[in-house]
DNA sequence: TCTTGACCTCAAGTTCACTTGAGAAAGTAG
DNA sequence: CTACTTTCTCAAGTGAACTTGAGGTCAAGA
């Protein structure tokens, strides 16, 4: 029997080509635990059609430069083997919402920033604070830390 | 003679701690073009003070995702073999605010129509057109196509 | 002069997010 | 049943952006 038996499940190429995703990417993230695939007898993938979801959000969370490793601490709150409800998907996008507006006002900030500078003509990223507040940033930690952070790691809720 | 000689010259450890850079990140750097050390007759690399902004432009453009390749567009515009001046700089600044306000009205766009999403309650990514139009996205390119594309490849001044 | 620390080069390793390839099995159309 | 497409696994490769390590040099202080 065709498509229709399979219980509104979708195969692998289905998705596929309902998301965009390459088939390899889908795999991975089933790999990765990003969704959770079940299996046919005969050990082919199939999805729900709430996986389409999951799979557009974690193309929307990269594009704005989340990692799979903060995408994934975001879907965890989804149910893996039911069909996420609505609250489901409300608290995981009120969370996104956050880190969206967290994002938009450090770019807004960077933004302020840089026009001061411009208006003053220097751009001395230096002298106007955008980088580096104390200078010897080498010592507040490993790597740089500007003053444009982002950080998604904990969920501030 | 220790550092006064140095004609205002800094060594890379210097650069290093006043921009908390790695030092072999600065030497990737310099290798890539990015900067330009000038180097000591016993070839130790030795950078001008400009140098500093020009890595602080690197970093900043970094954490707004920008790729290297990026950013080297962005920083051909500057003279490497002399301390870039007001104008110099300012012409970078006012492209790279450009590319701040696409980036911002993106991630505001995508935060509108997830409100929207959260209003009705679904977060239904395919129904609320925020993801792939058109839904048959395989058709329209190789990757997936977001709304809220990002692209800096060319400045469009 | 000796020693120490900062610096050098070059090659190889690392992480992330996948893709590619080989070889095999599943499922569908005729 | 045959042919063909899709899917499977597993290993290895890719590109970006660095880091790490080995082995060696340079320069300033005791």
């Amino acid at each position: 029997m065709p498509a229709s038996d399979r219980q509104g499940l979708l195969t692998i190429g289905e998705v596929a080509s309902r998301t965009g995703l390459a088939v390899s990417a889908i795999r991975y993230y089933d790999d990765e635990g990003l969704v959770a695939a079940r299996r046919t007898p005969g050990g082919k993938r199939m999805f729900l059609r709430s996986d389409i979801r999951r799979l557009s959000f974690i193309l929307i969370a990269q594009q704005l430069g989340f990692s799979l490793e903060e995408i994934r601490a975001q879907l965890k709150q989804l149910p893996l083997e039911r069909t996420p409800n609505k609250r489901d998907w409300e608290k995981i996008s009120r969370g996104f919402r956050a880190h969206l507006d967290e994002r938009i006002g450090m770019l807004e900030r960077l933004r302020d920033r840089l026009d001061g500078c411009i208006g003053c003509g220097c751009l001395s990223l230096e002298t106007c604070k955008l980088y580096n507040p104390g200078d010897k940033a080498s010592q507040t930690g490993t790597g740089p830390r500007l003053v444009v952070q982002t950080s998604i790691g904990e969920t501030s809720t």
